[in-house]
DNA sequence: AATGCAATTGCAAATCGTTTGCAACTGGAA
DNA sequence: TTCCAGTTGCAAACGATTTGCAATTGCATT
């Protein structure tokens, strides 16, 4: 358990500030994302919706992270070879290592990376709007 | 136009080794991928392919595709927010600058970087299997 | 507290990229 | 040439996500 991010985003106030209706949906997954320390998927978010308030659907699940990224509250990522899993987008950036074998994703960050990559995509001309860098490894087996 | 790969690959001699029956829908589709100077996707190949044998199907373009990524004569790279797009994989290693304006895709290639990789990894107990380093971005308005 | 209406919902159907079942059709070894 | 497992085209199935629609609900207004 890391302890690296455990400020929980105030959605509700979030979601207000942007204009956005506080529905009773939209409250239940609310408060699943503030306090998920994974990064669950739209399904997942679902299932544990679903234990909370039975009459949620799954299509408003999708129109609210849809609408939670577009504001920004949270960051949506592709890990290879499954749906999107997403994830509060509190604390500083960082990238993610996912383990292969179980989906656990791992956070880090690294300025010296982060550096190297402005310093490529402006020798090529180009600014970076944003990027992704993705480690897929399994656990070193200890010996 | 780089000059950086234009060795093509022998596509049919390395499917023989790997015991591949060369057919003619292969050998049109692995004519498309050998001189391919971009990175293309299944639609995009089919287009192609069609060009030269109209009885093509995109099935054969897909089956084919995964096929020559099982015996590792191509990467599938996918990109943000559309599908697959395919490459021979042919000289070393590098990763990708895609233009979010037109979709090109721009390699470059960092020792440092993959060298920090490989050490974050390792402070973390893993080994990484692969990786995906992309960035996204437009070109630097000239001033 | 009651009203009004645009925003939001659940549902089912649609979408997109990709894969698959199947019967017909080949490579290419014998 | 024969033969048959490998390969094909087609259409249907697929998984993730989005959408149209009619019914519902926040919530600003009375």
């Amino acid at each position: 358990m890391t302890e690296s991010q455990s400020q929980k985003p105030d959605y509700e106030r979030e979601l207000r500030n942007a204009g956005v209706r506080i529905t009773r949906p939209r409250r239940v997954i609310l408060g699943i994302l503030s306090d998920a320390g994974d990064h669950p998927d739209a399904m997942e978010i679902f299932r544990r919706a679903v234990a909370i308030d039975a009459s949620i659907s799954l299509s408003t699940v999708y129109r609210t992270m849809k609408l939670l990224e577009g504001v920004g509250a949270i960051h949506r990522h592709a890990f290879e070879g499954g749906p999107s899993r997403f994830e509060p987008a509190i604390g500083e950036h960082h990238d993610h290592l996912i383990d292969i074998e179980t989906g656990d994703v791992i956070e880090f960050q690294s300025d010296r990376i982060e550096e190297l990559q402005q310093e490529i995509a402006r020798s090529l001309g180009y600014d970076i709007v944003h990027h992704r860098l993705e480690l897929y490894g399994r656990k070193r087996r200890k010996r």
